[in-house]
DNA sequence: TGTACATCAGTGAACGCGCGTTCACTGATGTAC
DNA sequence: TGTACATCAGTGAACGCGCGTTCACTGATGTAC
């Protein structure tokens, strides 16, 4: 690829990935077109249409949830999910417009099942170090994320989502009173 | 009205709500005159256009919804705000279509407001039964619906919303040996 | 009760707008010698 | 290093489809007498 065409290309993508982020589904090619500073016929020198743009883009938005996933590993035992779903509920906000599931299947689907694993990872080891009730499943930790997206989604104060996430880990954690029956 | 006019429009918004139910936003005004068995302009000599209809739609669901928010007043003050919270969730489940926040402005504000407002007393009768942790605001309670709604939007198994209601319910407890500052 | 007429309901076809996509062309880049 | 040419990038305008909406007309309803 000529080197002109490399330049245009991440303009092209820097772009998509603000107006969708903003927008969400709404935006248009044009949208993006002139945020890049071209016309939208330029686009399909780059993507065969536009659902390929915006698989690139939602590829991006992933890889950012899947390294929160592993920079999480790094917390203690006790901790690592809670602090994977914060930093999730994060860019959540920061990029809502992509977190729309109105994308359709434009997820890509080895980054969404990976997610879904090192989710489940993270889980296991909470649950291990007991922090965690034990009939907690691998689909609980992403109806958590679903309902984060959902909170995002319908706007409302910039904090909620956090009290949110607050009272759902309260009921995740395993109160030794009441819990502890055999694994 | 002319008697035919009165049992078309019932039979349109009938349609309307099935249609919009099941595809969302993505059913389209000859969908919903095929399913009530007229052509499109047919629809246009009832409502002005397409958004009176949504919005005629969008009232009964949201008259449920109150309905629901009434009849959990009958239940004990410890599980009012459960049995509100878990009426909502299966409400949202049957008609999907109509919960998405897409809808935009065209949900009936005056309906949605004393929708609040009951969530709100419910909230209240289970704080001061001692059931409920005293912090949690009326817009903790709105942001669980705000979740659930995201569950049931992104699909997945039919008991993942309740299983997340649960712990969320858990979460909110005011469990006796944490808990427990002046009101 | 029957008939005449005005009113309004129902409708197939056409319109128009938004938006993704393609065309036909001009201009820039980089390679061959 | 300079020039010639092939290749590919950029682009304004046009196309086409989907869908909400309107038109011009036919048919049903109900009221007046």
């Amino acid at each position: 690829m000529r080197s002109d065409a490399t330049a245009t290309r991440a303009r092209l993508i820097a772009a998509a990935e603000e107006v969708f982020a903003q927008h969400g589904t709404r935006a248009t090619l044009e949208d993006v077109a002139r945020a890049a500073g071209t016309g939208p016929a330029t686009l399909y020198r780059r993507f065969p249409n536009k659902d390929a743009l915006v698989r690139e883009v939602l590829s991006e938005f992933f890889g950012r949830l899947l390294r929160a996933a592993q920079e999480a590993h790094a917390a203690t035992d006790e901790q690592c999910l809670s602090v994977f779903l914060y930093t999730v509920g994060a860019e959540l906000v920061r990029k809502s417009g992509l977190s729309a599931y109105v994308w359709g299947d434009l997820a890509p689907e080895p980054l969404v099942e990976e997610l879904r694993q090192q989710s489940a990872a993270l889980l296991s080891r909470a649950q291990r170090s007991g922090a965690i009730r034990h009939d907690v499943t691998p689909a609980d930790v992403t109806a958590i994320i679903w309902a984060l997206r959902g909170i995002v989604a319908a706007g409302g104060a910039d904090d909620l989502w956090r009290r949110h996430l607050d009272t759902v880990l309260r009921g995740l954690r395993a109160s030794a009173s009441v819990d502890r029956q055999a694994p």
